[in-house]
Order: structure tokens, then sequence, then C-alpha cells
RNA sequence: GCGUCUGUAGCUCAACUGGAUAGAGCGCUUGGCUACGGACCAGGAGGUUCUGGGUUCAAAUCCUAGCAGACGCACCA
């Protein structure tokens, strides 16, 4: 149930009829006719701009076009009371009080279908989100992205289409040599008393490598720590499944759960690379040159050397991208291509990357790769996410790694909890940097537009209390023969337009738009709800504990409403506050 | 130097992807609670949408030239 698609529909055919018998002049494609919710000012339901679309190739002015148009539209339709024509000639429409009946009947008799745009076509996507590095547990900086990524993926699977959603293990290169090798050396502290260097820099300073050490040491009493070179490769599996348990029970904490961890060294081991090169190869992509150095950068320690390269510069990318090391190893972009001719032979109709910000450099390179492997344009999404700022006590918080002086996602889950978390990181554009205030989020109060949106629900929830009906089960109605209110109206003016909200934010991968949405509707809800105090005749229920089929049906679909947005960015809607 | 993102009310941000008189929250200010849960509501003040040019019926949005900020720019992943 789409107004907005329904009334979009009924214009076009009027337009055709009225080309069939020469009274209207159609370009041969009909673009940028639109039906929109008209600003509130005008009192009116809902508008196209379709006159001044056409005016041009018809010779007519706006105006005038709308006059013929309006008049048709008024008689093809019985449900609407009043079309209005206002300057520059747009179209504005406004139903009968029935009309709203009828709406929330379909609605609310089709609840499980309501906002899901059925018209698209069903689509394979992968989703790729997270993907840190498997030395240890997340950090706030992990926190946005992955957020992100969950809910794009659900707001797809609302949609019907079919999503997995993967986690790319970065278990191979020189950060997980570091990484073991910090836990070798905790081992050696815990077992023979020999004291960790700290001042080597490369090495991972955090306690948690500790914790690992001891979990290794336990579950595997036999082995033989005094050489490193014999069980470094056994220690590096060890090291790596420690950390994913980290890692994944952080995810789980933020309500995150992956379909697939592919493993980078996997790759590398069945020779996905060497193939993926090969392929290349053959397309004439891959050449062995030299790359110059960056402008302006201080480039004293530059070397020239001859290497193995990647035409990414022939999809748009501003320089050619090492594939090979010079000590004969794959670089992390080498194996990031084979990766993603793996995804691409997995049949996915869409790919979509969720990057940080610090990695928003690297999209031109990846989805050049891509596009040379499937030998079309844009199959590859890549969407990025800003960083976020964090503030506490009213001051920027700067994490450094070095002193290990960072916040885990652990703390921040702890301190804040996952409901506030997900709505708070989702609330703004993803395109923006985020504040992310501390003392805020935990506040529960009006400054806090997640209790706004719960304490929606559990005020619905109050009131079937009240009168003994379960919230969660359908309202069945015997007769839709009610009329409803402007107060009434102006709700439900909003629940129509959650498709749109849905379509939106699936079209454009925003999900910020509907937690705004969900506060805009939990807004109209409030200010209903106090209508109450002044007159009791508003008060949804009446001496004798009843409630009305309208106001029933009404608070019903409400609170489903909710119920659904804050599923889709997986955040609780509680019965009690 | 180059690339990506951003610039909208005092502050934090929306704005249906080109629509109408640019909207919310916080802050400021005036009012409403022995309540169907005040974690709420009603009203007021507050704008040259960073600047200049262009495209058209229409620009915060698109193009162009600047200014300012964030992030990135080798074999680290």
């Amino acid at each position: 149930m789409n107004i907005f698609e329904n009334y979009s529909d009924k214009i076009r055919k009027i337009l055709f009829e009225l080309s069939e018998i020469n009274e209207l002049i159609l370009p041969e494609k009909l673009n940028g006719i639109t039906t929109e919710i008209p600003p509130s000012k005008f009192n009116s339901d809902i508008s196209t701009n379709v006159a001044m679309v056409l005016s041009k190739i018809n010779k007519i002015s706006p105006m005038d076009l709308a006059k013929t148009l309006s008049d048709k539209i008024k008689k093809s339709d019985k449900l609407i009371e009043e079309i209005s024509i206002v300057n520059p000639g747009f179209i504005n429409i406004k139903f009968k009080p029935i009309f709203w009946t009828k709406f929330i009947e379909e609605v609310n008799l089709n609840f499980n279908t309501f906002g899901i745009n059925s018209n698209k076509k069903k689509k394979n996507y992968l989703v790729e989100f997270v993907s840190a590095n498997p030395t240890g547990p997340l950090h706030v900086g992990h926190c946005r992205g992955a957020i992100l990524g969950d809910v794009i993926s659900n707001i797809l699977l609302f949609n019907k289409h079919n999503v997995t959603k993967e986690y790319y293990v970065n278990d191979y290169g020189n950060q997980i040599i570091n990484f073991t090798k910090s836990v070798y050396f905790r081992i050696r502290e815990i077992s023979f008393n020999e004291p960790f260097p700290v001042n080597n820099g490369d090495l991972y300073p955090g306690d948690y490598i500790i914790d690992i050490a001891h979990n290794i040491i336990k579950s595997k009493k036999n082995i033989d720590f005094k050489n490193f070179e014999n069980i470094s490769e056994q220690l590096t599996i060890l090291s790596v499944e420690e950390s994913l348990k980290l890692i994944k029970k952080n995810l789980y904490s933020i309500g995150i759960k992956h379909d697939n961890f592919i493993s980078e060294k996997n790759l590398v081991l069945n020779d996905e690379v060497k193939k993926v090169i090969n392929h290349l190869k053959k397309y004439n992509y891959v050449y062995k040159g030299k790359i110059k150095a960056p402008k302006g950068e201080d480039n004293k320690n530059w070397i020239e050397r001859e290497q193995l390269l990647f035409k990414s510069t022939e999809f748009g990318d501003d320089k050619d991208r090492v594939l090979k090391k010079s000590d004969g190893s794959w670089t992390y972009f080498a194996s990031d291509v084979a990766y993603h001719k793996n995804k691409l032979d997995r049949n996915f109709d869409c790919l979509i990357n969720i990057l940080g910000a610090d990695h928003a450099g690297y999209i031109k390179r990846i989805s050049s790769s891509v596009d040379a492997l499937s030998n079309t344009k844009g199959k590859l999404i890549c969407k990025v996410s800003q960083l976020v700022k964090l503030i506490k006590n009213k001051k920027p918080f700067k994490m450094s790694k070095r002193k290990g002086d960072y916040i885990t996602l652990e703390d921040l889950i702890n301190e804040v909890g996952k409901d506030a978390t997900r709505f708070i990181m989702l609330n703004r554009s993803s395109d923006v940097e985020l504040d992310f205030d501390f003392d805020n989020v935990i506040e529960k109060s009006k400054d806090n537009p997640l209790y706004y949106v719960q304490y929606c629900y559990a005020r619905i929830c109050s009131v079937f209390r009240l009168i003994d009906k379960d919230i969660k089960k359908e309202v069945k109605v015997t007769k839709y023969d009610f009329e409803y209110s402007n107060d009434e109206i102006k709700i439900l003016k909003k629940i129509s337009e959650w498709p749109k909200c849905i379509e939106m934010s699936s079209n454009r991968l925003e999900p910020h738009r509907i937690p705004t949405y969900l506060y805009e509707l939990a807004s109209l809800f409030h200010s209903y709800w106090n209508l109450g105090k002044e007159n009791q005749k508003k008060r949804f229920i009446n001496e004798n504990k009843e409630i009305s089929d309208d106001k029933l049906v009404l608070l019903k679909v409400i609170s489903s409403l909710i119920n659904s947005g804050m599923s889709i960015i997986g955040v609780s809607t509680p019965e009690k506050m």
C-alpha cells in the first residue's frame, strides 16, 4: 500500500489517455514526474509536479495545464475532496476522510507487507563489512561501519532480497606476523619469566594479548614454546582463532552476526591470487613498471623499483597499483582482488563494501579491479562511513594505539548499551562526521531520541494493558465505517510515508532515514496523546475502560510500525520503561 | 600537489536526490502535571544554506572557479 505509487500510476494513466486522443504531447520518456508530500502549510495530502514538467513540450503555461489535468484527475477519483493549483504549477490533492479509513484498513489487514518495495526485482547481495584485522578486539572506531553494514543488510532483507553478510579475515601479511610475535613474547613472559620487549614498536602492547597467551598455554600444553620458528605457523592459527573469538563476541554484543568469515590466507594458499593475476594478465591489465613518487610529500626516502602492477588507471584510478612486494609475497591489494574475484564467481548481482573514512582512498583501485574482472561498470558499491568524534566530559577524546589508550567496543557497550549505540550511530547520514557524546547518549531524557521513540511504544503498550489486550496480537475490526479527525489524519499521513522512507533508504543505502522517520512518527503520537489531557473526550479509553475501533486500530498500526522500524535498525522496543 | 567527504539557526543535524514561504532537537524564552506513564506537550525569537559566476519554469541540491575543515596519498591491512 503505497499511496504515492498508486497516484503516480493513476496520473500516468490519465496522461496516456490524453495523449491518445491528441490532447497532450508526451516526451519519449516520462522522466521527472513525481508524487510528493506537500509542505504542511498547504493543507493537502499529495502533490505532483506533472504540469511543470510537461508545460514546455506542450507550449502551455504550467498553471493552465495544471487546471486541465486536475479536472481530469478529480473526475477519475471519488475519494478526492479537493484539488488546488498553486504557483508555479503544483497540483495539490486533498483526500476525503474516508480515504484514510480505507487506507488504515488495508494497512492493518496486510501489515506484514506494508512498506516493502514489491516492484523491485529480487536480487542477490553480498555485503562485506567490519573486516577488521584479527589482531585483537574491536574498538569504537569499528562500530559505526559495523552497524551501518548490518542495517543496510536489514533494509535489503526487509525488501525481500537475498543478502549474505560477510567478514573478510586478513590473516595474512606483516600485521599478523607482528601480532603472533606479540603473543609469543607474552607466552615467554608467562612461562619463562622473560620480560616483554616494551620498546619494540612493531609489537602489540595491549593487555588482551596476555589473555590470549594464557588461553593458548592452557589449551595446548604439549607445545614447546622455546623456538618461535618451529611453532610460528601453529601459533598464528591459534592466535587468530583467539582474536576472532573476541571479535565475534563483540559483534554479538551489538547484535551483529555475519553469515561467512572468509580467510585471506586460504585465498593465497589455494592459489586464487595467482590465478586472478594470470586472468588479468590475459586481458593485458598487469605489467611490470615503476611508480613515481607523489608530489608535495616528503619523498626523500622514495625508492623507485620495477614492480608487478595492475593498470587501475584504465578504470579511473590516479595511479597503477602494486600487486607484489619486493620480498615476493602478495600485497594486501592483490589478495583483495582475488577475494573480489571469488565474490564475483559466486554470482551475486551486487557487491556492497562498507569502509571507514580512512580507507576511502582505496575505493577507486578495488572498484577498478571489479570492473576489470566483471567486464561491466558499477557492480561494486562502496559505502563510506565518516569518522566518529568521541566526546567525554565535553572534550574530544583522542585514541592512541601506541599507548593502548583506546576505548574498546566492549567498554562502549558496557557504558552506553547496544540500543543507544545503534540508534545514535544511525541517526546521522553516514557522509557526515558524527559527534558521539558519552554523557549525552547515556542520559535517559529528552535529549536522547532513542528514549523518545521507545517511550511512544511503551505508552501504547500501557493502553493495551489497561484494556487487557495483547499488543502482539492482530487487531480485528468488524466494520471500518468510522472517520478520523484531523489530528489523527496527521498521523495517518505520516504512516503513509513509510514505504517512501524504505524506498529511499534502500535505493541510496541510507539507513539514517529510518531513525529520523521513527522520531517524527513518535513526535506526532506524543502530541496526539497530550490532546487527551486538555480534553477528556480525546482520550483513548473511556471511564468503562473501553476503546473505540478507530482508536484501537490506529494505535495498533502505530505500535506495529515502530516495532517494525526498530527491528530493522536492530533496536529493542521495551513494553515498560 | 592530488583524491574522497563535509560546509544550512548560537550548537548538533534533517530536507523525499532539482520543487513551493528551508525544517527538527539542544540552548534561550512564555505557558501546561493529584498523569489513558511529564522520559511528554503547546507557543515565541532565531537563516544572504561558506563566497562568486553559470544551467532552467524552479538550485541548499547540478556545473564551474575559489575559501575553510576532516580523512587519505609506497611493499600497513
